[in-house]
DNA sequence: ACCTGAACACCGTTCAAGT
DNA sequence: ACCTGAACACCGTTCAAGT
């Protein structure tokens, strides 16, 4: 009998039970899951589920913040970039894509509607996106100072209405999946050359 | 023993069902509203509510649609208002007015939510959209051919990205009821500016 | 320490019975 | 024709019992 149990295995849990989750949303979506078939597909019983998330949708909560870690990569580029336009279309790109692997479109109204409601959540997303909005904001004024681009307004606020639009594309792709994302890239790319207004 | 019914008579019911319905979900969000309480406040039984609803989503969707309507009064204005800047500016603030009668915020999300997995729903909601981008296109053209304005972009693409990043407010405002309504309009303001570029 | 799975509580929906 | 409300089905969560 051990003194201590596996250190590594609460981690290695969650994980096994996030994935199964991941995949059950995105078959189902988050509402026609159950339990039940998280449980089945993470070969582990409901009582075990809940020694590692206290609820259905916490586990929601928990993808939410993973999915935005995945397209925050893209904003960490931000930073070292040549190009402030081309950066940001990747961005733009990478986020799109990150919630449209088909059902995970879906996912994103979810997580937002759950946030409405758990404002523990809502504030971890407050706060991952102050982060994202003030890198953008950095890097707005880093091209400006070099003077690659003559921002039509404050950096802050640029990066503000920058990360709205795109989100407000993506929940848009969410219920209609009616364009290519390379069509949504290159409204949001538009929207960038006006707002930015790079030298020429 | 009448021939016919009172013929307004399922109008009346789904009025008030929608009313006590719509009190529920400001009061405790729509996940938490049981239909149990919906139909305490409409003082009518379950089996009752079932002859006028197909089910609680579609309760949602009867609310999603209403709210809609009453957003898009602002955009029926645009066609005939003096300056476009101006009736914009009004829009947004009813827009955002709709979704923040507290607790409204939350619906809106849900809205969403609902629509990603009901296509009738989704569909209901891309017609207005598209109703809705078509009239704000036709504003754009109007001033711009008055010479009023000279936008950076095709008019059907000025008024989508518009709408797209006034959806992003509202939603922003449903996560994190952080600033006032004046200050989002203000942000909405000065990205119609930059895009619509008013002859000064 | 970790797990199982039956049991519980809750709630959306239906339906037999009433008027 | 319209309604009632008890019953049903389903599912998130808990907990006594196992190893």
């Amino acid at each position: 009998m051990p003194r201590l149990a596996d250190p590594a295995l609460p981690e290695r849990r969650r994980a096994q039970i996030l994935e199964a989750a991941r995949f059950c949303f995105r078959e189902r979506g988050f509402r026609q899951t159950t339990i039940e078939e998280i449980c089945a597909e993470a070969r582990i019983s409901p009582g075990a589920l809940y020694r590692y998330f206290h609820s259905k949708a916490d586990i929601v909560a928990a993808i939410a913040l993973d999915a935005r870690a995945e397209a925050e990569v893209a904003i960490e580029q931000l930073a070292g970039a040549e190009g402030l336009l081309e950066a940001l279309a990747d961005l733009a790109q990478a986020f799109l894509e990150a919630f449209d692997k088909d059902g995970d479109a879906a996912l994103l109204s979810d997580i937002w509607a759950e946030a409405a409601r758990d404002s523990l959540l809502a504030k971890a997303l407050a706060e991952r996106d102050r982060v994202a909005r003030g890198r953008l904001a950095s890097a707005i004024d880093k091209a400006r100072r070099g003077g690659g681009v003559y921002p039509a307004m404050e950096s802050e606020e640029a990066a503000e209405t920058l990360l709205t639009a795109l989100e407000g594309f993506a929940l848009r792709r969410a219920l209609w999946r009616a364009e290519p994302i390379a069509t949504s890239v290159r409204k949001f790319r538009t929207l960038t050359l006006h707002l930015l207004k790079p030298k020429r």
